[in-house]
Order: structure tokens, then C-alpha cells, then sequence
RNA sequence: GCCCGGGUGGUGAAAUGGUAGACACGAGGGACUUAAAAUCCCUUGGUCCGUAAGGGCUGUGCGGGUUCAAGUCCCGCCCCGGGCACCA
């Protein structure tokens, strides 16, 4: 009987399915493997062969495990969130959770005919509410959570709260805050804590909470109408569409991936992932070790600042402290913002006040402490403030920070918006009386110009400033010779003296102005320009002259670096352009021809690190820094915290609610947050989320307790979740897919543990897989996982790549300019009346070879006239069709270009292409001919699989042809698993032919038959050899030669004519994981009742393949020259006497005496003559 | 530029320092058949000598080296693929 795969196939799928033959309890009492592929995105393409390549290696490890006795998990389920669902929602107005409803059904069909081992009762959904409560659920953890650097871990923000309460955040306190905070942050008493405002506290536990919303500068993409993570853009542009994408601030949530920065890093050596996966992972990450180096502002060179001009009281350096807080370069932004879109009132009252109109200088919108107040007088710490209807409802708020401000010493007093607008004089009035009663704490605060855009602005003044670097070359620091900032970085402005002010303002907004894509693509282009400041060599006190370049990130380090010409290209090459200064910083450097990169060399600058090797003179010079108090070693991590916001519908809502602009988390009892319908899925025309057109998009605490008793209700975020959030955990939800109390029990995740094998494309080295480690990480912190790695072992499956076929169409250049006007002219010049317009061309293929001849003017005689009529036929057509529009000929240009054409028009082996069916496959091409006449013959070329390049082979069709038991052989058999490699349909006929040979084994004269004779040694040798090979290769996942195994097996069984129970029954186990159908099948003919996925794994027994006998190369100086067969027991020297005594051996020897014998037992004998 | 992979027949590839090219595709030849499909058998890295049996030389990107023996180990280069990149 033969193999029918098509029956065989349909009937098992039927009975897995109706038997759960792969359904996974978590039975404890058998050891656990968890086998997991990467979450796939369900689109709307379908699968190709090369996505299933993963699966079937995977699900041979699987099955394999079943087989040996483990309690195998083996889950599949859908990343259902996405853009491209909501393109196409945004496109046809389909509902997202429609179409990828759709593409899932579709996605399961192909799947299932593959015949995967997935257990399907545990499938997950990222877009399923039962599943993204839980996602929000780890958000609101992560909000709730704060990174203690002390003991190194994420833990509940309650505690950081409990420990301001009791202690503040004082001395060293301060100091153990993680990254961006520490610096930020400045010191307060436990008093002051209690005395902050709720806005306060919020906005400095928003510095510390591990999901955090700030303005932050994110990757815009104008196109797609959202922000991206920094993996989702490559080269400046959408990794998704390729669309531009610039920097923008805006409020977002982010994720503080960086406090696990050296976590993720360390974690990685114990992790058995590829090499390339670890090394992007690392390089992403980015860890530099080095120094921060401090560079005071020369005071003589820029004015010194009076202490009102810092927003200090003389002595209070605290206050100073907090005035030059990360809250100050937060609320800068905010103050300014203020300052260009006043209120009425606040305008009105700054036309009567401004300048010298009360006797005094006023500042407006002026940070003091963490507050943003609308007026004060610095000189005599008089705050005014001006109120509009919304402090009505904080007059609590605004009692504490009047209090929080005279307990720094100013005086506030208020007004209402409408006394402001019906007298202002007489508010004026007011003001000044309150300012003369006040004492002068400072008479200087004297400012030449009020101009917004040139005076510093205020609470940060420049001199006594410094300006802090990292380097990771301290060691070249007496080869400092000026230092860049970035056109971003907050002193510029304050640096810049009068003189270079205009200047420093136009490069300052030409280079804000440029894309990141054009800052990428001009790297080549010096520009700076000099602020006219100057800073102090903490070592030699020379003044050094401060730049603005753009060649300086504002995203790295301080934003600032200590430009070293002698050793750093990029110093050396603006200081080249600008004629700075170079200096030699190591022996031996050409400094004329560029900068002295080197590591290895030593420092030759005078002073304590001449002669010094580099690594001893980094430290020396780190310890010096340190003495000086002006540096000290420092680690840097090129890794962003992650903008988790997307401004989109199809993701999850984050379930935060906004009280007084204050972000707060949904209780727990409110998850799942329902995505909500609305109305279309675009931003609305504020240019808010499409959340935010939902109707009641508000969240209403269900408690009164809210004060007076009134419900009131708050506006729910509209942002959500990127891509990530859903898939940054899923591998827990498979362990306890139903329980609806929590994302996983604990017996669950105690059982499955970690991932044991994770399988999946290597495109995910920095997205997925950072987010899935770090999410993991965080888990264990709190204490909900015991492990704080995801994945154990790694494997990334190589892509098989698509082989397209490439036609080349003539231009229309080519058709009127070369073709016509030579061919016409070689006939008859006078023939031009003929030419066509070039518009009305149809397709004209033309074979590379005669493009060739036609161009170097070698065509015979009977191409010519082939040619000639072809043209002749074509002009003729379409002069019929438009006779009014004679031709022209147009300049020439590009003779033809490629195009891909359908691989199904296409012969595979002779690239032939099928010219009827290419007519018939778009009207375009219609009227193709081909150039010449006869075949044309399509050019193969090895590429990416895919739609557009239309070389896509789909696995349905194999499976149709061949069977999926074919299919999974044939990729497997393809090569190494890891390696990419283009998929050739032919090549599947040997893994068929090996099938049908395994079947007809079990057959005589087409009937069933095996027989239970003792196998003979042969046989048996044959078994365990193969049994041998194959176990060995799926532990070492070398599935190819495994395939090998089993095609030399069933060809050395054929020949022995084996019908064999004893040696068919444990080869067809062995055969089961990568073939379960046919497996199946041959195993309830040989009379098993129960499946073969639970039959034990055969063993293999050495006893069975040990020789008699070895025939041995014998080789002469290392060349094999004959084969002499001996007994494996024989010794080496009877061996190596033996081969001597050979009479062969003695005639290649010509009589004389070997100068040595190497024999290597059961390898190979060589003689050395 | 830096960091990872990788380079073996016409193709996909195999090879614990020990007979390079297993296994498979393709190609060529043959058998069966009216024919085709299917199946089976033989040949197949290159090259040279020989009627043949058989034999020689050469060959794993290039150049060196270590070794009795190198695709495999070491040094230097070239090329391809991937990651990172004005990252200080």
C-alpha cells in the first residue's frame, strides 16, 4: 500500500485533537521542561515556510522530552496588540479585535496542519481583557515600585514613602537613590516631606517609581502618530514603514529599565544564549567605565552671580541645591512654556510691573525651590502670585506653599485674577508698598536686558557653575584642551557672553532644527560654535575655552565632554576645523594626521601620569580627581529608560487617572481597564489619543470618602501600552492560563520555573528580549518569581530566505531612445513617424545577454530583424488604438531595471519564465513580449521572503503536495538550525522519497507485514547507530544530520531487505518527534493501542556497535594511501607490524626504513618516511 | 570605526586535530514502460596519465606557522552576513 500522506495527516490531526493528546497538567510528580516560541504577531500574510522553521525544531525538542519521560510545556498563543491591525482598522474602519480575530483563525489553520504538539487550552492572547488585566496589574506594580540601589532591587514605594516620613532624604540617603535621581533630588528633612504639597510629593516619587511619567524628549513619528522605542527606530527612521521620525518632549510614560541596567548586563554570562545575542544585547546596554570630571566656570571670565540671581538666601546652600535640581530642569520647561502663553491677568500685571516700574527688578515665572511662582522680587524675596478660579479648589495646597516659601524666606503675597484685571495700577500700588517694607537681602540683582530669549534664565546663574563631563579617559586629561556641549545642554545659554550671543543662538537653533536623520547622515560635517566662556583645568588651572558642537549627544553622559584633540578623532577633527589647540597625550602620537586612539600606549603628558601605561594612568588620574574633589570614577550606560506610552487605540489602557494633572493608580479591584469603543481609531483633532474620543473615558472612585461626599470623576490616561507590555511576561501566563485571582499561582510558577529552551528569531536581541529579562527581573524583586532570568537556553532559528526572480523591464528611455531610434535607423532613418509615445509602452522584457549585443551593436543580422518586427507589431497596435499620438524620442537614460516577478510564473530549476501566465497575471502586463523572441529566462536571487518581493512559498501548498511530515523534515533537513539559507522547493523530493522508503518498510507486495525474527547483528547495528546519532543530535539541536541519520538508516535497512518488528518499532519512536504523523500511523498498525507520543524513548546499546574489525587508512607522510583491515583488538604494535610486514607497504617504502609509525587505534596509521 | 558570526562541489550541506565532500538536490548515463509519471541501478570536486584495471597531481577564501597529520589550532590579510556607532 502506498504512503498516502493526505489521509494519514488529516486522520491524526482528527484524533490528537479529539483525544487532547497534548494537553499538559502540571503534574508534579514527573520533572518539567518548558519549551516556548517566540509569541508570534498574527498578521494579516499568513505564515510562510520559513516562520514554522522554529516551530518544528522546537516541537521535535518537545516531543522528544515527552518521549524521555518529561512533563513537557509546549504552549502557542498570539501577541494580538499591533500596529498593523490598527493601520488597517485606521484604513477601512474594520474594528482591530476583528481583523485580528481573522488573521488568528487563519494563523491556527496553517499551524495545525503542521501538526504541532501545542497545547491549545492554554493559548494566551495579549488582547484578551482575562489576559491584560494582568498586564496592567505588572504595570501598576512597576508604578508602585521604586529601584533601592542599597540592597539592589525593585522594592514597594510605600517603603521609600515610610523612610522620607522618618528620616527624609538626607546625607547618605541622598546618595543611594538610583541613576538620573541621585543627581536630581536634592536633600529634605523628614519635616519638610510632610510639609510638601501632594503635588511635590508626586512629582519627586515620580523620580523614583519604576513606570513614571515626565516630559521626556521620545523618538516622534509623525507618520504612524506615535512615540517609538528607541529599538523601534533604526537608522532615523520607523523600523515599521520606514517613516521619518524626530525628537520631540512631550509628557510619557516611560519604564525605568535603566536601574537594571548592570543587571541585565551581568545576568547574561550565566545564560545559554549565542554569542551574537549576547554581544548586541551588551552593546546595548552600552557600559562605559570612566570618570566624571568637573569643570568649573571661570568666575573672572563670566559675572558671578549674586546670590539672588541663584534663588538663594546667602548661606543656604540647600536651597541652592534644590534650585539646581533635576525638578529644575523639569519645571524649566514648564516656565517657560508660562512665560510665552501668560494668562490674562498675569500679562496685564507684568505690562505695570516689568522693568524698573516698581523701583526694582521683578522676574516672572520664576522657579524657586519646586515651585513655579508667577512674580517675585529676588532681591527682597517678595513672591506674588496670581490667582484664577482653579486655586480656589487649592487653597490647602497654596497654604503650604506659602508656608514651604517663607521657610525659605520669602514673603507671598496673592491676588486675584480680577483685581488684576479691573485696576492693575492699583495692584502695582500694592506690590511696591509690600516691597518697600521688605529689607534688601541683595541690592545686585541687576540685569542689563529683559529679553527673554538672551537673559539666563533665572534661578541658575552661570558663574560658580561647573560644568561636569564623562570621559573614559581621564588619563588624557592634561591633553584637554576646550570642552563641547551639546546644543541642548542647559549652561549654554548662561555661557554665553554678549558678544557671541547672536551667534551662539543661531547654531543653537539650526542644530534643534535638524532631524535626527540628517544629524546622522551629516557626520562628517564639523560645526561649533565658542560660547565665550571659560572653564578651569581642575590640574593646571588653564582657562579652557567652552564650545558648542553638535557632535555632542544631549542624550549621553552629561551632554558635555572634555574635548581631548591629541587623543579622541572627533576632538581632533573640530579642533583641526576650528584651530584649536592639540595637544600630544601619548608617546609617539602623529598628532599632525589625527588623534592617537590607542590603549595600549602611554601617556606622555608632564605631571604625575608621564610614563604611565593608559589603564594605570585612568587610575591614577581618577585618584587625583578625587582628591581635588573635582571628578571621580563613574560608569555610564548608553540604555534609555523605555517610552512606554504609545499613542494609539490597539494596545493595552494604562490604568492610571488623573487628579489635579497627578497621576494615580487605578485600584486594583478596577482591572481589567476595558479598551473602549470609539468612534474611529485617529487622534481627535486636539491631537489626543484616540482614547481619548471614547465617551466617559473617566474613572469614579465607587467609595465616597472623597471629601465633601460628592463623587467626583477623574480623566483616565489615554495613552497605551506599547507592543512589549503584553509579550514582556507571557511566558508566565501559560504555566496558569485560567486563574482569574492572580497572573500565575505559585505552585504554577514553582513547577514550570524558568523558560528551558526559548526559540526565536534573532530580531529580537534588544527589544523583546530586554523588556522580557527586565519585567522578570522586576517580578523576582517583589518577590513573586523565584528565578530572575526568563529563558535558560537560547536559540535563535536562521532565516530561510526566498529566492526571487528578477526580469529586467526596458525602460521607457531605453524603448524610444535606444531601440527605436537605432533600430529604425539602421532600417530607414526616415521611419521616425512611427515612434510611439514613450507613455503607451506596454512591458518589454529584455534577456541580459541581447541587452548586451543591442547596446554594443553585435546583434545578428536575424535578432535585428526579429527585433525589428517585434517593434514594428507593438508601434503598429498602439498607433490603432491612439493614432493622434505620434512619438518622440527622449534622451537615453538607463538601458532597463529589474523587477521581481512572481515565482509561481516561473520554472524553479531553469528560471524559465511562463510569458502566457505572466500576461494573465496583471493587466500591466498584458502585452509583454520578450525582447528578441523566444524564453526569458529570470535571474535568481537570494533575499528576504517576503509579499513584495513576490518569492513567498507557503507551507500550505507543500503540505498539500508532500505532506507536513515532508514539510518539517525538509526545513530541518535544510541545515544547521541557526544558519540562514535559501529555501529551494526541489530539494524537498529526497525527504519525500526517504518517507516513502521508511514506509515501505512495514510493506511486502503492498500488504502491511513485519515480522518478528530476531534482527541480525547488521540490523541492529543499523538501529542503535541511528538511535546513537539521533538522541546525541536533538540535545546538541543538530536536527540536519539527524535527518541525515534516518535516510542512511532506512537505505541500509532496504538493502537488507528488513522487515523487522525489533528494529522498525523503536526506529518509528525515534522517527515520531519529527514525523508524528506518519509515526502515528505506523505505530497503531503495529498494534499499539495508545499514542505514540507517550511510547519511552528507545535507548541506544553500545554492545551493538562494537567492531570486529577496522579498516585502516594507511597513510604515507599524512596522505592516505591504502586500506588494511585489522581486528580492534590487536595492539598498536602488532598493528604497526603487521602493516610493515605488507608487501605493498614495503614496495611504497622502497626498502627503506621508516623514520616513524604513528597508529592511532581505531583512527588511522601513518607512516613518516 | 568597534564587536560578533561565517567563507568547503553546480546547490543545501557533513566531518571529537586522524580517509574532505557523508546525506540530499541537481546533472549525466542506464533499466523498466508504447510513452510519461513513479521506481530502481551507475557516474558525478577539479585535473592529468591509462584501451582498461588502476594510478598521479591538486583541492575547504588568501599568505604564513604549529603538528607525524590542519577544513579544524595559532598569526596576518581579503570577502560576505549581522549588531552597535560622532556613545566621549
Amino acid at each position: 500500500m502506498a504512503y498516502e500522506h493526505r489521509d494519514i495527516e488529516k486522520k491524526w490531526r482528527e484524533r490528537w485533537k479529539d483525544r487532547g493528546t497534548y494537553r499538559v497538567e502540571n503534574d508534579t510528580s514527573k520533572p518539567k521542561y518548558y519549551v516556548l516560541d517566540m509569541f508570534p504577531y498574527p498578521s494579516g500574510a499568513g505564515l510562510h515556510v520559513g516562520h514554522p522553521l522554529g516551530y518544528i525544531a522546537s516541537d521535535i525538542v518537545a516531543r522528544y522530552k515527552r518521549h524521555s519521560g518529561f512533563n513537557v510545556l509546549h504552549p502557542m498563543g498570539y501577541d494580538s496588540f499591533g500596529l498593523p491591525a490598527e493601520q488597517y482598522a485606521i484604513q477601512t474602519g474594520q474594528h482591530p479585535a476583528k481583523t485580528t480575530e481573522v488573521n488568528i483563525a487563519r494563523y491556527r489553520e496553517q499551524l495545525d496542519n503542521i501538526g504541532f504538539s501545542f497545547d491549545w487550552s492554554r493559548e494566551v492572547r495579549t488582547s484578551n481583557p482575562d489576559y491584560y488585566k494582568w498586564t496592567q496589574w505588572i504595570f501598576l506594580q512597576l508604578f508602585e515600585s521604586w529601584y533601592d540601589a542599597r540592597q539592589d532591587k525593585a522594592r514597594p514605594i510605600a517603603e521609600l514613602i515610610a523612610r522620607f516620613e522618618e528620616r527624609g532624604c538626607m546625607g547618605q540617603d541622598a546618595s543611594i537613590l538610583t541613576g538620573d535621581v541621585e543627581e536630581f533630588v536634592g536633600e529634605f528633612s523628614a519635616a519638610e516631606w510632610k510639609a510638601f504639597e501632594e503635588r511635590t510629593k508626586q512629582m519627586v516619587l515620580q523620580h523614583f517609581r519604576l513606570a513614571y511619567l515626565s516630559d521626556a524628549w521620545v523618538n516622534w513619528c509623525p507618520a504612524l502618530g506615535t512615540v517609538l522605542a528607541n529599538d523601534e527606530v533604526k537608522d532615523g527612521v520607523s523600523e515599521r514603514g520606514g517613516h521619518p521620525v524626530e525628537r520631540k518632549r512631550m509628557p510619557q510614560w516611560s519604564m525605568r529599565i535603566t536601574a537594571y541596567a548592570q543587571r541585565l548586563l551581568d545576568g547574561l554570562d550565566a545564560l545559554d544564549w549565542s554569542t551574537s545575542m549576547k554581544e548586541a544585547q551588551r552593546n546595548w546596554i552600552g557600559r562605559s567605565e570612566g570618570a566624571s570630571v568637573r569643570f568649573e566656570i571661570k568666575s573672572d571670565l563670566t559675572p558671578s552671580p549674586s546670590p539672588g540671581e541663584r534663588g538663594t538666601i546667602p548661606g543656604d546652600n540647600r536651597f541652592r541645591e534644590s534650585a539646581n535640581s533635576f525638578i529644575w530642569s523639569k519645571l524649566i520647561e514648564r516656565a517657560k512654556d508660562m512665560r510665552h502663553n501668560p494668562t490674562e491677568a498675569e500679562d496685564r500685571l507684568w505690562q505695570v510691573i516689568r522693568g524698573n516700574a516698581t523701583g526694582g527688578r521683578i522676574r516672572r515665572q520664576h522657579i524657586i525651590d519646586v515651585f513655579i511662582v508667577d512674580f517675585v522680587s529676588l532681591p527682597k524675596q517678595l513672591v506674588i502670585e496670581v490667582d484664577g478660579d482653579i486655586h480656589d479648589l487649592q487653597t490647602e495646597e497654596d497654604a503650604l506653599r506659602t508656608l514651604r516659601l517663607g521657610e525659605e524666606g520669602f514673603k507671598v503675597i496673592r491676588f486675584r485674577n480680577e483685581e488684576v484685571l479691573n485696576d492693575p495700577q492699583e495692584v502695582k500700588r500694592k506690590i511696591i508698598e509690600e516691597l518697600n517694607a521688605r529689607p534688601d537681602f541683595n541690592k545686585d540683582d541687576v540685569e542689563p536686558s529683559d529679553d527673554e530669549h538672551s537673559a539666563p534664565l533665572p534661578g541658575r546663574g552661570a558663574g560658580g557653575e561647573v560644568i561636569e563631563v564623562f570621559t573614559t579617559r581621564p588619563d588624557t586629561l592634561f591633553g584637554v584642551t576646550f570642552l563641547t556641549l551639546a546644543p541642548e545642554h542647559d549652561l549654554v545659554s548662561s555661557l554665553t557672553t554678549d558678544d557671541r550671543r547672536a551667534e551662539v543662538e543661531a547654531y543653537v537653533k539650526t542644530a534643534s532644527n535638524r532631524s535626527e536623520r540628517e544629524r546622522q547622515a551629516e557626520v562628517d560635517k564639523v560645526s561649533g560654535v565658542f560660547t565665550g566662556s571659560y572653564a578651569k583645568h581642575p590640574f593646571t588651572g588653564a582657562d579652557i575655552p567652552v564650545w558648542v558642537g553638535d557632535y555632542v549627544l544631549a542624550g549621553y553622559g552629561t551632554g558635555a565632554v572634555m574635548a581631548v584633540p591629541g587623543g579622541d578623532q572627533r576632538d581632533w577633527r573640530f579642533a583641526k576645523h576650528f584651530g584649536l589647540p592639540i595637544i600630544a597625550v601619548t608617546e609617539g602620537a602623529d598628532i599632525e594626521n589625527g588623534a592617537d586612539e590607542s590603549k595600549e600606549a602611554t601617556i606622555c603628558s608632564e605631571g604625575f601620569l608621564k610614563g604611565l601605561k593608559v589603564p594605570d594612568a585612568v587610575r591614577r588620574a581618577i585618584q587625583e580627581l578625587e582628591k581635588l574633589n573635582a571628578g571621580e570614577g563613574r560608569i555610564n550606560f548608553r540604555l534609555r529608560d523605555a517610552a512606554f506610552g504609545r499613542q494609539r487605540y490597539w494596545g493595552e489602557p494604562i490604568p492610571i487617572y488623573y487628579k489635579d494633572d497627578i497621576p494615580y493608580p487605578l485600584p486594583e479591584s478596577e482591572l481589567p481597564l476595558v479598551l473602549p469603543e470609539v468612534d474611529k481609531f485617529l487622534p481627535t483633532e486636539d491631537g489626543e489619543p484616540p482614547l481619548a474620543r471614547a465617551k466617559n473615558w473617566t474613572y469614579t472612585p465607587l467609595s465616597p470618602g472623597e471629601g465633601s461626599g460628592v463623587r467626583s470623576s477623574y480623566p483616565l490616561e489615554t495613552t497605551t501600552m506599547p507592543g512589549w507590555a503584553g509579550s514582556s511576561w507571557y511566558f508566565l501566563r501559560y504555566m496558569d492560563p485560567k486563574n482569574e485571582g492572580r497572573f500565575a499561582s505559585p505552585e504554577a510558577i514553582n513547577y514550570w520555573q524558568q523558560i528551558d529552551l526559548y526559540m526565536g528569531g534573532a530580531e529580537h536581541a534588544t527589544g523583546h528580549l530586554l523588556y522580557f529579562r527586565f519585567w522578570t527581573k522586576f517580578l523576582h524583586d517583589r518577590g513573586w518569581l523565584p528565578f530572575d532570568e526568563p529563558a535558560k537556553k537560547l536559540v535563535n532559528q536562521g532565516m530561510i530566505q526566498g529566492v526571487s526572480r528578477i526580469a529586467y523591464k526596458a525602460t521607457k528611455d531605453f524603448f524610444a531612445y535606444e531601440l527605436l531610434t537605432m533600430i529604425f535607423s539602421m532600417r530607414s532613418a526616415q521611419d521616425t513617424s512611427e515612434l510611439v509615445s514613450v507613455e503607451d509602452i506596454p512591458i518589454v522584457l529584455v534577456p541580459v545577454e541581447l541587452r548586451n549585443r543591442i547596446v554594443h551593436g553585435t546583434l545578428t543580422p536575424q535578432e535585428e530583424a526579429t527585433i525589428e518586427s517585434q517593434l514594428r507589431d507593438l508601434t503598429k497596435t498602439l498607433q490603432e488604438k491612439q493614432p493622434n499620438r505620434a512619438g518622440k524620442v527622449v534622451s537615453p537614460g538607463n538601458h532597463s531595471f529589474p523587477v521581481h516577478v512572481d515565482i509561481s510564473l516561473v520554472d524553479p530549476s531553469t528560471g524559465a519564465l511562463d510569458i502566457h501566465l505572466f500576461r494573465e497575471s496583471s493587466p500591466e502586463n498584458s502585452g509583454a513580449i520578450v525582447l528578441g523572441g523566444g524564453t526569458y529566462f529570470c535571474r535568481p536571487e537570494v533575499e528576504k521572503m517576503s509579499k513584495s518581493k513576490h518569492n513567498v512559498v507557503n507551507p500550505d501548498d507543500i503540505i498539500t503536495k508532500y505532506g507536513a511530515d515532508t514539510l518539517r523534515l525538509y526545513e530541518m533537513f535544510l541545515g544547521p538550525l541557526e544558519q540562514s539559507k535559501p529555501w529551494d522547493t526541489n530539494g524537498i523530493e529526497g525527504t519525500s522519497r526517504f518517507l516513502k522508503k521508511f514506509w515501505n518498510l512495514f510493506y511486502e507486495s503492498d500488504v502491511f507485514s513485519v515480522s518478528d525474527v530476531a534482527p541480525t547483528k547488521e540490523e541492529f547495528k543499523t538501529l542503535h547507530a541511528t538511535l546513537k546519532k539521533v538522541t546525541e543530535d536533538i540535545e546538541k539541536m543538530s536536527f540536519n544530520t539527524s535527518v541525515s541519520q534516518f535516510m542512511i538508516a532506512v537505505n541500509e535497512l532496504a538493502a537488507l531487505k528488513c522487515h523487522k518488528r525489533d528494529v522498525l518499532e523503536p526506529l518509528t519512536v525515534a522517527l515520531a518527534p519529527f514525523a508524528p504523523h506518519i509515526a502515528e500511523e505506523l505505530w497503531e498498525k503495529l498494534g499499539h493501542p495508545t499514542s505514540i507520543t507517550v511510547a519511552k524513548w528507545p535507548q541506544w546499546d553500545a554492545q551493538y556497535l562494537v567492531e570486529d574489525n577496522f579498516s585502516y587508512p594507511i597513510s604515507f607522510n599524512g596522505k592516505t594511501r591504502m586500506q588494511m583491515e585489522f581486528p580492534i583488538a590487536l595492539s598498536k604494535e602488532e598493528v604497526e607490524a603487521r602493516v610493515l610486514a605488507n608487501p605493498e607497504v614495503q614496495q611504497r617504502l622502497e626498502g627503506k626504513a621508516p623514520k616513524k609509525v604513528i597508529v592511532v587505534p581505531k583512527r588511522i596509521v601513518n607512516i613518516v618516511v
